[in-house]
DNA sequence: ATGGGTTTATGATCGAAATCATAAAGGGAG
DNA sequence: CTCCCTTTATGATTTCGATCATAAACCCAT
């Protein structure tokens, strides 16, 4: 999943949940932190429950997650949210909007207090220029975020919430690299609803038609697949 | 649009609608013919109606449409449809699974006869690695596409018919670069229902309600807004 | 251990988009 | 011009997820 590089992620003191929670959507585990340091990097906190940026803000910085989680939501009119996605220890996010100097097509919530790597965009710019292996990795990266959009966009509107539900699960489970082995979602209901676009009761209630056509199974109110 | 580069598009034969139709999703006008033809590309001929590609397809070439059209399209159990995105002249498409080496996350279907340049991965990468603009360029096109993704994923999962379709609309007025000016819809109501994930009849119904509340007009069946 | 907040659970009702059916209008090829 | 196919249009009906309401189970902090 590192795809060449062996940052120094130090996950031990993260509770199980969280890595297998991190294991899908860790799309961008980017740049060493050396090369940062060497660009001039700051390191920036950002407090629990607090907004790092907004969508619709100007995007003028590369952010790479040092410690913490970040989650990427839009809240539509009626304050119901939709996320497009959780970031942790060594993975950016927000950069799509760097390239053409545009504003964020989401904003960035602090899940967990975060230590993050903050970058100007013409640093960024430079640092990818003079590092062709980081720009590809970087490049594949995006590749792949761009790839689960696709999925998810398929699923999403071809409204059947327990196909969605199963392909989503499977999805995250390929990417946990679990092979045939069970695999236990560490998501709350919430949050696939959130992740799916659809009401938690749905989710629920689907789960639990899946479990009884033995799609999956619950185990202490756990999904596993 | 182009973003820097000026390739011979020659787009004057192209109907003006087309020429439209192209103007949002042109997102990866990326790599210029002459690199191409360096590189050892090959010209290659789809018919109109045919695939190039299917959706779990293992991915192995760079393909950049010389001229034609090209729809890159899932299609869900029961036969209905979802259009990823059209690409035309310039454009390249299907290049995410090239990072990794894995599959299609969508069929390419001849919307009309094309011709397409034809780059083995390895010759694709090699040029991203000898060609820092180049790689930048086709980063910046992906980038594009994903913040199109993104912003496609929250619309479609707030349901809200209406709601979508504007946005929709506007974000294709401003690619088009119509500034303020009238902008004409060159899709008719069925791509709309494709791209958008709804059905044609949602379409026709919430677009009249839109014209009654004043937000777009209708004039000889056309969108404008 | 206890209390408060979250997560899971379940039933009842509603509503909006999908579906089904049918037809008129437009457009292109010969 | 005419025929055929696509696109737009409109009404009737159905369906399934959203919504509302309520509560049990669980978990964590003090």
């Amino acid at each position: 999943m590192n795809g060449g590089f062996s940052l120094p992620l130090s996950k031990d003191d993260i509770p199980p949940s969280d890595v297998i929670l991190g294991k899908f959507l860790i799309i961008a585990n980017v740049i060493p932190e050396a090369l940062l340091e060497a660009q001039g990097a700051k390191i920036i906190s950002l407090p629990k429950d607090s907004f790092l940026f907004m969508e619709g803000d100007m995007a003028q910085h590369y952010y790479q997650i040092k410690t913490g989680k970040i989650k990427m939501v839009n809240h539509n009119d009626d304050g119901k949210e939709f996320v497009q996605g959780y970031f942790e220890d060594g993975q950016s996010f927000g950069e799509p909007p760097l390239f053409k100097a545009s504003h964020y097509p989401a904003s960035a919530f602090g899940f967990k207090a975060t230590e993050l790597y903050k970058l100007s965009r013409e640093k960024f710019l430079n640092l990818l220029r003079e590092n062709f292996e980081v720009h590809l990795q970087f490049t594949t990266k995006l590749a792949q975020r761009m790839m689960y959009k696709a999925m998810m966009m398929k699923e999403i509107s071809s409204h059947d919430p327990e196909h969605r539900i199963l392909s989503f699960i499977d999805y995250i489970k390929k990417e946990s690299q679990a092979g045939d082995k069970p695999f236990t979602v560490s998501l709350t209901r919430q949050q696939m609803a959130d992740l799916l676009g659809i009401r938690v009761e749905t989710i629920i209630r689907s789960v639990k038609n899946l479990a009884e056509k033995g799609e999956l199974s619950i185990v202490a109110r756990k999904i596993i697949r």
